[in-house]
DNA sequence: CCAGAATTGATACTTGATTATCATATTAAG
DNA sequence: CTTAATATGATAATCAAGTATCAATTCTGG
């Protein structure tokens, strides 16, 4: 059974606690302000146990590589910005998504992307 | 300035008769039924050149290759399946998803995406 | 038809994300 | 504490999509 380490301690309140889905390098950044010598290795691993236990959800965008969030948050979107390359969250989802599948068709999962400028990075320019 | 050759015309072709997005190796495989000994290279040469000038669109899905269609289909977004790993056109959109983003953010794209069983998976299960 | 411009196809290479390896270090149970 | 189980971290390996190379072939304008 796996043990509770330090780096998955300190990887799992970085998870919890960011407002935005995270890549595993970013993640990796953020923690190492605490663990300076984490490596790559053990975030990819931390995230797969992370994910097999239900505790984060993988948000995967073309593109970039896979975001990962805290699997307690409702079920919400996201708005990438080509500027910055970040992830925002949306909040709430919209009626009537399901009903764009033809008959027969089993919905399991859905998801929307917005694509544009950021607040920030509209300003910025 | 680009010649117009026999790969390019059947390639054309075969993406714009296709009721749904292909990858590169699904057109070069169905593109082979005419010209057998046809190239991946040149399968994705003509596809970046149809895309720069507009003929094509890239439709892009995580996990699996980019998939191209007509760009002259109108705005509609798509269902991938989990079993036989197509990916279906949907018609039409919803109201309200540029609604999603919050204020000071500008929406260019936007992409909807349904995941499950396709009809003809379930029939068959 | 001809010559130069562009394309083709086979294959090697690149790229970026993720995974495997393995010696060392940490954790947990008794 | 002790020890067996597990984790870590540096780095090499993998993997798949897409791109570069280059000799041979095909186009196109005149």
């Amino acid at each position: 059974m796996p043990y509770t380490t330090q780096q998955k301690l300190a990887l799992a309140e970085t998870i919890m606690k960011a407002e935005r889905p995270l890549t595993p390098d970013e993640i990796c950044r953020e923690v190492q302000r605490e663990i300076p010598h984490l490596g790559r290795a053990t975030v990819y691993r931390a995230l797969k146990q992370f994910v097999a236990e239900g505790q984060v959800r993988p948000v995967e965008i073309p593109g970039v590589p896979t975001h990962y969030e805290s699997a307690a948050r409702q079920h919400h979107h996201f708005f990438f910005c080509h500027h910055c390359r970040r992830l925002y969250n949306l909040l709430g989802c919209v009626r009537g998504v399901l009903g764009l599948a033809p008959k027969g068709f089993a919905v399991k999962r859905h998801e929307i992307v917005l694509y544009g400028d950021c607040a920030r990075c509209r300003a910025r320019a």
